[in-house]
RNA sequence: GUGGAUGUAGCUCAGUUGGUUAGAGCACUGGAUUGUGGUUCCAGGGGUCGUGGGUUCAAGUCCCAUCUUCCACCCCA
C-alpha cells in the first residue's frame, strides 16, 4: 500500500492558478524596484550557522532550521556532551548549516565578502524564500518568499524616503490600502535613556508594542514585571498614552526628550523623512505610532511597518536601518536600510479582497485538435507560424477522441479552438471555433493567422 | 515552546445512545453522442475512517498516546 504523500508542517505546494497570481506579485513588485535602481542578487538557501546565530535575539536562534552535518556526525561528537543530552551544545557538534531566516543579514554577509565588487551605495532586491521553525497559523507559514531592497553604504535619509515611495507605489499598483507605521529607533533609546534605564528598552519596547492588544494596565503591570521602577513607570505614561497628528505627536515627544542627544536625533530623523514626504505625492496614510518595536535587535534608526487596512494579518511589509549590521563581519562603519515586502501575506490579502487581475490568469490562446497523423502535420507549421507571432498556441499530444480534446480546452479556459481535418486540409483551410459564443467558422491560413484573437 | 479545537474517498462534508457490507455532492473514467466542450441522463472505479495502543461480544463512534491542520499566546513577513 503506496503510503499518503504530504509535505512538512507550515509548507505549500502551489497550483498553476495560485502560480500565476503569485508571479504577478513578484513582476509587480520587481518593477517597481528596478524604476528605482535596485539590482537582483540572490545568496543560497543555507547559510554557516556562525553567520545566523546570534543576529535575531535568542527568539530566533530557537527559530532557526538546522542542517545535520552529512556523513557519520554523531561519531566526531563529545560523548559526554551526547550523554547530558544538552540539545544546544550538541548542535554545534554535529550542525554548521542552516535554512535561511531573512533576506537582510545574509546581505550584510554578502556585501562584505564581495565589497570590492560592489558599488557603493550598493542598491539591491533579492526575492527569495525564508525558513522559520515557527509554529504556523494565519498568515504565519515556515517556507515563505521575502522581497528585500536594501540602500547599504549611505546614512541619507533620502533612502528611508525611497523607500516609502516603494511600498506606496506597490500597494497602489497592487491596490491594497494600507497605513505605513513610522517609528525611530533613536527616539526608543532616548526615552529609555530619560527614565534613566538604557538597559531595559527591549523590554519597554516590547511591552509598550503590545498597548494595542492588552491595554494600557497590562502594559504597565508586565514593565514591573520586568524589573522596571514604579517611578520610571509614572515617567514612561505620557509617551506610552501619545494622541493625535504626527506633528502633535513630535512636539510632545521634543519637550519630553529635550534632554537626551539621541532621543533628539531620532525626532530630527522623522521630521526630515516627514518633511520628503510633505512635497511628494505618496498617497498611503503615514503615522507615527511609538509602539512599534520590532523584535531584529539591529535596527538602529528607522523603523518602518506596514499594514493592510482591510484585512487582518499582521505586517505585510516591514523593515528600518541598521547601522552596523556589517560590523560583526568585519566591515565597519557601513550603515544600511531596507523593507521586505511578504509576499505571501500579499498574496493572502488580495485572495480576501479579490484583488487579482484577470490577466493574471492567460494561459493558451488558441488549441489544436489532433486528429491524426497527416492532420498533425499540416498542423504544426501553422502553430509554427502563430507561436513566431507571439500567439500562446498548443496541439493535443495524441488523437484521441474530441470530446475529451473539447473537455481538456474547455478546463483550461481556451478561447479559440481550431480544427483541422480531411475537409480543412483539402481546401486548404482551417475552422476557428471562439469556445466562448460556440460560434466557427472555416477561413484560410492567412486568414487565421492575421485573426485579432 | 504553552494552551484549545480538529482529522471519514482527490476535494467539501454526512454517519443516530457503540451494532450487519461506511454514504452524498464535486472531481475522475466509460457510455448516451465514431468531427464538437461548457447543460442533461446512465453506469463505473476509488476508503488501512490520520497513526499506534487500549476498553468491549462488537469501535468511524468511548479512553490514552502521537502526528497533521486550524485558533490563541510568545514572536513575526
Amino acid at each position: 500500500m503506496a503510503q499518503k504523500p504530504s509535505i512538512p508542517k507550515g509548507t505549500r505546494d502551489f497550483l498553476p492558478v495560485e502560480m500565476l497570481n503569485r508571479e504577478y506579485i513578484f513582476d509587480t513588485i520587481k518593477s517597481i524596484f528596478r524604476k528605482y535602481g535596485f539590482l537582483p542578487i540572490e545568496t543560497p538557501a543555507m547559510e554557516n550557522l556562525s553567520t545566523l546565530l546570534g543576529k535575531y535575539g535568542e527568539e530566533g536562534d530557537k527559530l532557526l532550521f538546522k542542517i545535520l552535518n552529512s556523513g557519520d556526525f554523531l561519531a566526531k561528537a563529545d560523548e559526554k556532551l551526547l550523554a547530558e543530552k544538552n540539545s544546544i551544545k550538541i548542535t554545534n557538534q554535529i550542525s554548521e548549516k542552516g535554512l535561511r531566516y531573512d533576506l537582510t543579514v545574509p546581505f550584510a554577509r554578502y556585501v562584505v565578502q564581495h565589497r570590492n565588487d560592489l558599488v557603493f551605495p550598493f542598491k539591491r532586491y533579492q526575492i527569495q524564500p525564508v525558513w522559520r521553525a515557527d509554529r504556523p497559523q494565519k498568515g504565519r507559514y515556515r517556507e515563505f518568499f521575502q522581497c528585500d531592497v536594501d540602500v547599504i553604504g549611505s546614512n541619507s535619509l533620502l533612502n528611508e524616503f525611497e523607500l516609502i515611495q516603494i511600498i506606496d507605489e506597490v500597494f497602489n499598483v497592487l491596490k491594497i490600502n494600507t497605513v505605513i507605521k513610522l517609528n525611530n529607533r533613536k527616539i526608543l533609546s532616548g526615552i529609555a535613556e530619560i527614565i534613566g534605564h538604557a538597559d531595559k528598552i527591549i523590554d519597554i519596547t516590547v511591552a509598550i508594542d503590545k498597548l494595542d492588544k492588552i491595554g494600557l494596565e497590562n502594559v504597565n503591570k508586565e514593565l514591573l514585571a520586568n524589573g522596571l521602577p514604579q517611578e520610571a513607570i509614572n515617567q514612561l505614561q505620557p509617551v506610552i498614552g501619545l494622541k493625535g497628528s504626527n506633528d502633535e505627536k513630535i512636539t510632545q515627544l521634543k519637550k519630553v526628550l529635550k534632554d537626551s542627544e539621541v532621543g533628539l536625533k531620532g525626532i530630527d530623523e522623522i521630521e526630515t523623512v516627514l518633511e520628503y514626504l510633505k512635497t511628494s505625492d505618496v498617497k498611503a496614510e503615514i503615522e507615527l505610532d511609538l509602539t512599534l518595536a520590532r523584535g531584529l535587535n539591529y535596527y538602529t534608526g528607522a523603523i518602518i511597518e506596514v499594514k493592510a487596512k482591510d484585512v487582518q494579518i499582521g505586517s505585510i511589509c516591514g523593515g528600518g536601518r541598521y547601522d552596523d549590521l556589517t560590523g560583526i563581519f568585519g566591515l565597519k562603519d557601513v550603515s544600511g536600510v531596507g523593507v521586505s515586502f511578504g509576499a505571501d501575506r500579499i498574496y493572502d490579502v488580495l485572495v480576501q479582497t479579490n484583488g487579482f487581475p484577470e490577466t493574471a490568469m492567460n494561459s493558451t490562446q488558441v488549441f489544436f485538435v489532433n486528429f491524426g497523423k497527416r492532420e498533425e502535420l499540416y498542423c504544426l507549421s501553422i502553430i509554427e507560424k502563430l507561436r513566431s507571432r507571439g500567439v500562446k498556441t498548443e496541439i493535443y499530444p495524441e488523437p484521441t477522441k474530441m470530446k475529451k480534446q473539447m473537455n481538456y480546452a474547455n478546463k483550461k479556459q481556451i478561447p479559440f479552438v481550431v480544427l483541422a481535418g480531411e475537409n480543412e486540409i483539402e481546401n486548404q483551410k482551417v475552422t476557428l471555433k471562439n469556445m466562448e459564443t460556440g460560434e466557427q467558422k472555416t477561413i484560410g491560413v492567412d486568414e487565421l493567422l492575421n485573426f485579432d484573437l
